[in-house]
DNA sequence: CAGTTCATATAGCGTTGCTATAGGTGCTAG
DNA sequence: CTAGCACCTATAGCAACGCTATATGAACTG
């Protein structure tokens, strides 16, 4: 059950701190537990790792490694979306499986100062999104579409993992992700045969919209600005896309 | 400076909480500290509010109480979709400006305990919800909907309050927002917009164009028309003025 | 005026993260 | 073989933490 055999104090440090992170179930883990487990006192702590979240943030960076690994498994599909898909549902899942190191991971905010494995979580995406930005399925920038994927997709997460596990409903975390990734995308999300419905749902909004402005004149624009707005509606709406 | 004067021990308490809070940019505040300012000693603490978390949650109460304030009034423009957009952008203001509160309230993830605060957020959307749906604009059960936006409402908060300040983009909140809502609302075509009445179509049918324009990147406007025209949009969108 | 209840203070317990200091270990140099 | 050195670990303890057993004061009640 203790890390007091064979390897090097680090390494059983960071084991029982893996270890005892993983089993509390929520509650905090005080360097005296950890040193404990692993069988040494508290100055070898401090010497290798400088002080508790030093200690942490190298659990964590084992943990991102795996993290990682289960992104990038699933990337070469050839279709950049279909791999944001599974990179979303990967990181639910490793939200859901590991939750207590997930809340070390993407949990611990504070303000004007990010984790910075959001920043490599976000590098991730984009990296992802620029290969479907190249291939033209990207309406937005990759960046931005990265940095709001990953914030609906920590949201989900962390909504999930505070909920009892009986009650999780992993539809929260589907609904979610195609609602973003439908909006970041110029195709009509997953599924094939988009270009028509994509097209269509810009022209049929704008259509919409028209009749509605027509039917009740707004006082939201003054007359100038909406002849000119209402000369863009139909701009857009007899367009043909390309 | 202090609250030592004409008020009770128990408010004076939660004042000193609630401003401590307000000023530790990120750290940790302790009992001790609280006492001190509120010119007390531990043990009134206890005795009123039995333990810090019990404090805490006090003083999350009354954030709440102003929480609720913003969200509802906002509420009765007649809109539904236009007053959880409203709904949204309180929420994430209300982060913004105290972030520590916020924290407190949306931050304090637990495995399998979530916060009380989360589900009566979750109601107020829900509430919202309903009456989308008994307007035939929503195409998901109002539960569902109400969690997956909340989902992405508190994710894009921790992420803007964990961001610098100077970096701060409100955009990823506006383009997650539209995302969220266009995903749960029922396809807009002319026929259901004229159902309703008029101001209703228009901002539905406005939302709908907003949510297509930005998932179909249409390049039959140039990037300056294409400003303009997003911002009449938005004007013409959260229009409330009947 | 005695009894009860509520509210606050004194003093201190056990635990926390962390460290000043010292001792042990294995290496290379002479 | 030993002297010196760098690395690693242990002993012991500090200040701060959340919290409480106990006691004292105040205010109301009979």
């Amino acid at each position: 059950m203790s890390f007091d055999g064979q390897l090097p104090p680090k390494m059983r440090l960071l084991r029982a701190a893996a270890e005892l992170l993983a089993k509390s179930a929520g509650a905090a883990v005080s360097t005296r537990q950890i040193t404990q487990l692993a069988g040494v006192t508290a100055p070898t702590l401090y010497h290798h790792f400088g002080d508790k979240e030093g200690l942490f943030d190298a659990v964590v960076a084992a943990g991102f490694e795996e993290y990682v690994a289960g992104e990038r498994d699933f990337a070469p599909s050839g279709q950049p979306l279909v791999d944001i898909r599974r990179m979303w549902d990967n990181h639910v899942q490793f939200g859901l499986k590991q939750p207590e190191l997930y809340l070390v991971m993407f949990g611990n905010i504070r303000p004007e100062s990010r984790p910075a494995i959001v920043a490599d979580a976000e590098g991730l995406l984009e990296e992802m999104l620029n290969k479907a930005a190249a291939a033209g399925q990207l309406s937005v920038q990759p960046r931005e579409a990265a940095r709001s994927i990953l914030a609906a997709n920590v949201g989900v997460t962390l909504m999930l993992i505070a909920e009892p596990v009986a009650e999780r409903n992993l539809e929260l975390s589907t609904m979610t992700r195609d609602a973003m990734i439908f909006a970041v995308s110029r195709d009509q999300g997953p599924d094939a045969a988009a270009e028509d419905s994509g097209k269509s749902s810009v022209v049929v909004a704008a259509i919409a919209l028209n009749a509605a402005l027509q039917a009740s004149h707004s006082d939201q624009l003054t007359s100038s600005e909406l002849k000119l707005f209402l000369e863009w509606l139909h701009r857009i709406s007899t367009s043909s896309t390309g």
